[in-house]
DNA sequence: ATTGCAGATGCAAGGGGTTGCATCTGCAAT
DNA sequence: ATTGCAGATGCAACCCCTTGCATCTGCAAT
């Protein structure tokens, strides 16, 4: 279980401070069930604050991106969409005709990620992918 | 080598019409060197043919890659970038940190599409991928 | 408790890309 | 050569996201 007190360590060990705008949108997007959007996020935090903006979203988003508090994906509609680390890896199927999205387990990129290790010497990023396609309903 | 003809073909066969745009985008594509963008696109084409809309460079886009003449990718750089088919497939490793892309051939992604093809029954489509990290000088 | 200041925010302008709609045009049928 | 019309274009408004800048504030040092 992550605390406050452990994000502020966190923050304060990166020179970042820790601001009730902060706060309020990491708990969006903890408390969220499902992978949420940016103005979802917005629209949420804005019910107890309504002077926030929304460039402190997106700024705030790419920093709890970038301590690793929460995972970004883009489905393909059109939005970025944002998921909390603490609900584990994941990656995503897509398919381009229906529309369906089928998850996948982490480890369905290892060997991906291992070669591009073994091969390129290259350490590739790949917490929480899209991949686009046809699904077997609509091959 | 493919011809206007074929392409006339290509186009009439899905309900398409051959316009004169859509004729100097898709040479556009074909005469870059390098991997293209939207706006560069619309600047020479602009040269010979004042008129020309953005928008009707972003929907041609879209055609043609539908018709599978033309691959895009985003290489992290704010802006999608197309390729000529001619050019052959291949993939982008994109180092975060000093923003170096290396090419990779098309092999590297067959293993995963074969797994995800048996496991989960979906054709992906990894035609021109960037897929990001750090590389070996930035670790 | 005060102070100082780097880091954070709000604001407004701007960049890339999409879309609805009225007009135009390639092209197939006559 | 004309005609008809679905498909294509130009235009303007819009959406998602980023950025420069002036102001504000968390927080560490005093
Ligand atoms: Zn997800
Ligand atoms: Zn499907
Ligand atoms: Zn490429
Ligand atoms: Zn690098």
């Amino acid at each position: 279980m992550i605390t406050t007190g452990d994000i502020v360590n966190k923050l304060s060990r990166h020179g970042y401070r820790l601001t009730p705008q902060r706060l309020m949108i990491l708990d969006a997007v903890d408390g969220a069930d499902d992978h949420i959007s940016t103005d979802e996020i917005y629209m949420q935090v804005c019910d107890q604050y309504p002077h926030l903006n929304i460039s402190t979203v997106y700024r705030t988003l790419e920093l709890l991106k970038e301590l690793g508090l929460v995972t970004e994906t883009d489905l393909g509609d059109g939005r970025v969409r944002y998921h909390s680390i603490k609900k584990g890896h994941h990656h995503h199927l897509v398919c381009h005709k229906c529309g369906q999205t089928i998850d996948m387990d982490e480890s369905v990129l290892s060997p991906l990620k291992a070669a591009l290790s073994r091969d390129y010497d290259f350490d590739a990023e790949l917490s929480h992918l899209a991949i686009f396609g046809i699904c077997k309903n609509c091959r």
